[in-house]
DNA sequence: AATTCGTGGGC
DNA sequence: TGCCCAAGAAT
């Protein structure tokens, strides 16, 4: 297998793929820029997200955090605001924490070697090579699940590309084939490839640039790759939110700073065995903040999917009257509420809210 | 190595 | 509807 990059007229292969690169790439709001901090912010939203879904996000965030220095300075809050939506937030802490850490050590400049950008904070072996190849020119590595399945096919690799021990198969294949003249071309072209061309399913071959380089295509077997194993199944989970008022303003609660949506704001939230009425919000709640939680209304019910977990979720509406709140929780009005980052399902439960006249 | 981390689109 | 997927990293 690994012996099938032997068999390519290297050369000819970079040669095709570069070629087709340039003339058919898309022209994305990342591949105007040569800075290096904003490619480094590209690839960091690109990490399972879709190209079309990152655009509107990339182009508000760069007009907000122009240079390197104004994402070191950022507060928190407003950082995970402009990321609200695109998910993974963690990934919005770890890019902060990561140009933060350039900014003391490498005087803002982004490092140009493999052992310095990978030791930054949310950068790993694809995004470390991306960086290098496509800012600094340089001929590393960028394996994604794109150059996986692309290479899975041209070489007929049939390695179970779910498991990690698999990449490094695919970093020795890139590393073995990369063009030296233009590197940034070369990994750019092998992810486009699998953007447009080589794509998971209903692969469009006869379109593409390098097929006579692909053993798959010469045996009539690219339906088959790659081989990828497939993932547990998600459990669910049930919960009561709740929307707490008490004169103009309701009660939000910050997600703690490890874990599934961290630091993001919610309405209160309550797990539940099963779906409990009204009368049991209130109960809990008047338990749990010391005070009087009335009137709770059901003004909702939906599910939200994540990748691991489904919350199953019963939006309610209450009055609060003398309660004690802890440290994590705020009394906000309507104006504060629009500044604090929220999650897909508290902002179903927003337009729950607002639909019905009450936010 | 196996889990945990979001969201929206396609079929 | 349900499942798979999309420029992965951290734990």
């Amino acid at each position: 297998m690994e012996g099938s990059v032997i068999n390519i007229d290297k050369k000819q292969f970079q040669n095709d793929l570069i070629d087709w690169f340039h003339t058919e790439k898309r022209d994305l709001p990342w591949r105007r820029t040569a800075d290096p901090y904003q490619i480094w912010i590209s690839e960091i939203m690109l990490q399972q997200t879709r190209v079309d879904t990152v655009i509107p996000y990339y182009k508000r965030f760069v007009e907000k955090f122009p240079t390197l220095h104004d994402l070191a300075m950022a507060d928190e809050e407003v950082l995970l605001k402009q990321w609200e939506g695109l998910g993974y937030y963690s990934r919005a802490r770890n890019l902060q924490a990561g140009v933060r850490e350039v900014a003391e050590k490498y005087g803002g400049k982004v490092p140009g070697s493999r052992k310095e950008i990978l030791a930054l904070k949310g950068v790993g072996p694809y995004t470390a090579g991306a960086v290098l190849s496509i800012a600094y020119g340089l001929p590393e590595h960028a394996v994604d699940g794109n150059v996986m399945r692309v290479l899975s096919r041209i070489l007929l690799i049939d390695e179970d590309i779910a498991k990690p021990k698999t990449r490094k198969v695919f970093e020795e294949a890139v590393t073995a084939l990369i063009s030296h003249e233009d590197p940034s071309a070369f990994n750019q072209g092998l992810m486009e490839l699998g953007a447009l061309v080589c794509t998971p399913t209903s692969p469009k071959c006869l379109l593409c640039p390098v097929r006579e380089h692909c053993a798959a295509f010469n045996e009539g077997r690219q339906h088959e790759l790659p081989v990828k194993t497939k993932a547990k199944t998600n459990k669910g989970v049930n919960y009561a939110m709740v929307a707490i008022r008490s004169g103009e303003s309701l009660l939000m609660e910050k997600r703690p700073s490890t874990g599934l949506l961290a630091n993001m704001w919610q309405f209160p939230l309550l797990e539940i065995a099963e779906s409990i009425g009204a009368p049991g919000v209130e109960e809990r709640l008047s338990e749990q903040f010391k005070g009087t939680v009335e009137k709770a209304e059901k003004i909702t019910s939906f599910k939200h999917v994540f990748s691991h977990l489904t919350w199953n979720v019963d939006g309610f509406i209450a009055k609060g009257v003398n309660l004690e709140i802890p440290e994590n929780m705020k009394w906000v009005n309507a104006a504060e509420m629009d500044l604090l980052p929220i999650s897909g399902p508290v902002q179903k439960m927003k337009t729950a809210l607002t639909s019905r006249g009450d936010a």
